[in-house]
DNA sequence: ATGGAGCTTCCCATCATGGCAAGGTCAAGC
DNA sequence: GCTTGACCTTGCCATGATGGGAAGCTCCAT
């Protein structure tokens, strides 16, 4: 398979696939005489669970670590399981960030009128005019 | 106030501030006779406006918008809002996103035993054997 | 044999940020 | 007045994962 076939077979672009190589994610594959890129049915299938774990939102260090625990016949489940708790504690630990931004701006967004007036909450909290915790009228 | 001054004033770093100089978001400042910028009052007001915004998530194209907005005394709130809703939806779709992986992820783990054997849903889950859906039980 | 698709490497850009280096400036202490 | 150290200046490099493009080579079908 040609690095273009291996690309569509996996779902990851063949620069990606060279990228991948040149951080010591994959393995350099065989090359035929002219140099070309030879990727075997096994390499394609790497690929695939690479695709996958990347959409986990997983940084390449992480999928690194999990390749090799996949190609280890002898891993313990365990570390396997750790690392997937970390990355959903971070994924819990962004979602949480994000929602914390999304509701303090709904709230502000709700309280603009939106019309053609230039009075608005919205620039008045981000002036910093007024700092408003979350319900002031029940405090 | 030199740039270390309104960097610790704002809560935005020297080298931020030179960046968004370089991208156009805040005008250049003035410069002392040895090169030196000198922001005002007014300039250090317009960076904290700046960093709340960012705190927001918003990328620089979008936080150029707002500033400009907020300079303007003539602007509708409506245009401020929409932006404000903009980011809202940007928000909730990369919760959306992040929370589907989460959970996902989550029942992965869940799954897993998590001992010193190999055996591991995770790892089959990402190397495609058994296309799992959510519940496979309850389908 | 020719043309086009596909491969190779290498460089550049993103986005917001940090770090480092070489050199100029300023203020405080002696 | 001179030294010292903190601060300023510009400029380049790096991040992480990805895309874009150029210049040149290869392979296959016509």
């Amino acid at each position: 398979m040609t690095i273009g076939e291996a690309a569509r077979a996996s779902g990851i672009s063949a620069k990606m696939l060279r990228y991948y190589e040149s951080i010591g994610l994959i393995a350099p594959p065989a090359r035929s005489e002219a140099g070309y890129r030879h990727y075997t049915a096994q390499d394609v299938a790497t690929l695939r669970f690479i695709r996958r774990a990347r959409d986990f939102g997983m940084p390449m260090e992480r999928v690194k670590l999990l390749v090799g625990l996949w190609q280890d016949s002898q891993r313990p489940s365990r570390e396997v399981k750790r690392i997937a708790q970390l990355q959903v504690a971070e994924l819990d630990g962004r979602i949480r960030e994000l929602t914390a931004m999304r509701d303090s701006l709904a709230e502000l967004a709700h309280a603009c009128s939106g019309d053609q007036r230039p009075e608005c909450p919205i620039l008045k909290d981000l002036s910093g005019t007024g700092a408003t915790p979350v319900h002031p009228a029940h405090g």
